[in-house]
DNA sequence: CATCCCCAAGATGTGTACATCATGGGGCGT
DNA sequence: ACGCCCCATGATGTACACATCTTGGGGATG
């Protein structure tokens, strides 16, 4: 294999179990470990790491190690202000045709959330989450513009799942399948603008129901 | 030193090289040489080259050497329109508050500006837009937001240069001079708003006359 | 018994030798 | 003379030893 597709591979699998909440905010990544599991030197490690700090996922204090960042209640409502901004702008903004598997890729995603709805579960919850938003990077023409969503998106995902958990997961599923079943429609249509506002607005009330169940927001906990 | 102010007084030394052009895109940038002039190993001159690749502003192949790259006429116009709308929307979102301080600031550059129309320099020019986007960056109350325009905006910084040194000088410091007097007047009323139409306008308007010079655009050279 | 100091342990940062890879030019065959 | 093959060369990628730094705990001291 290619050293830079090894590099791939190995940055998102570290980003994979950090959104995923495997690595919990402040838990530490052992250069030496992961290069154990991973069956290679601590030099490729620590490129992989050396990314995910500049992306901010991950913080290395030097004598102490590598550690899972957290997310602030500030930089968590910049993240998600600017989030809908640009999931509107990516409707109005030169927007991929809508070709027919992107339809049944769509249907595809409604119907996975059929499935996620009979057995709710925070992880297959954040994995068909990850997958929808993979779903809509691709329907964007302008690539600076997905590569700035997908960088904003990961940036908070994981404290959406630490606060998703805490939240009712079946209203949080019911409120995802609906965007999901909205944006299908809209692109049936073959309405760019409309799923980008439907996106927009569903991240807005996304985030004014995660607000209530920040801490700070609430007396006793 | 620690190594964290080391790696970057690096990045921005490099950065800085290669968007005044010192090194013109397909500039192979050897570790070894680096890792000497700046008296370091290729330990942590590789460290700011992965950030450099992950940035795309350089390119490392294997037994080849890292290159920097160049920005082809759609990715150039693409970062143009995300950059149009971000700058708008960083006078909608959040500003900071106006003080004196940034009044005094802005009436610097206008003054700089002034300078620079009786002296046309292109590495100059490029030097003063680099400080009148700094200050522009000051003026965003959204870190995410800031981080996001600052990437974007030295991912063609080179770019522009190079084009702008193929047209008109004189015409395009009077363009620029112009907006830094508009937005000087806009701070002056407190109007955040109105500060982020003129930059759109004004990048607008830049991104337009660079098209007219772009390669693939006239019929000769 | 509380407190302070010191250092051992373990982590990331750096230096260096070696592995791997792409490329261009020289030599051999036709 | 032309073309193909091979490899010397020099570049990035990897592994490992060592330097540097932070932290927490043990022991001397008041």
């Amino acid at each position: 294999m290619s050293a830079e597709a090894r590099h791939q591979r190995l940055y998102s699998e570290l980003r994979g179990r950090i959104c995923l909440l495997d690595y919990p905010p402040g838990t530490k990544l052992g250069e030496e470990s992961l290069a154990s599991e991973f069956g290679v030197s601590r030099t490729p490690v620590r490129r992989v790491l050396a990314r995910l700090a500049d992306e901010g996922l991950v913080e290395a204090r030097h004598g102490v190690g590598t550690l899972v960042t957290d997310v602030d209640a500030r930089e968590l409502g910049e993240v998600y202000a600017l989030r809908e901004e640009l999931a509107q702008l990516s409707g109005t903004m030169t927007p991929r045709p809508v070709t027919q598997s992107v339809l049944d890729e769509a249907r595809g995603l409604v119907a996975e959330g059929e499935r996620l709805a009979e057995a709710p579960d925070a992880r297959a919850f954040a994995r068909l989450n990850m997958a929808y938003f993979d779903f809509t990077q691709r329907l964007i023409g302008n690539e600076a513009l997905a590569e700035v969503s997908e960088r904003l998106y990961f940036r908070t995902a994981r404290i959406w799942l630490k606060t998703i958990s805490a939240l009712d997961l079946g209203r949080e599923i019911e409120a995802f399948r609906e965007e999901m079943r909205q944006v299908a429609g809209a692109l049936a249509s073959g309405d760019m603008t409309a799923v980008g506002m439907i996106r927009r607005a569903h991240i807005s009330m996304s985030f004014h129901r995660l607000k209530a169940a920040l801490p700070g927001s609430r007396p006793a906990n």
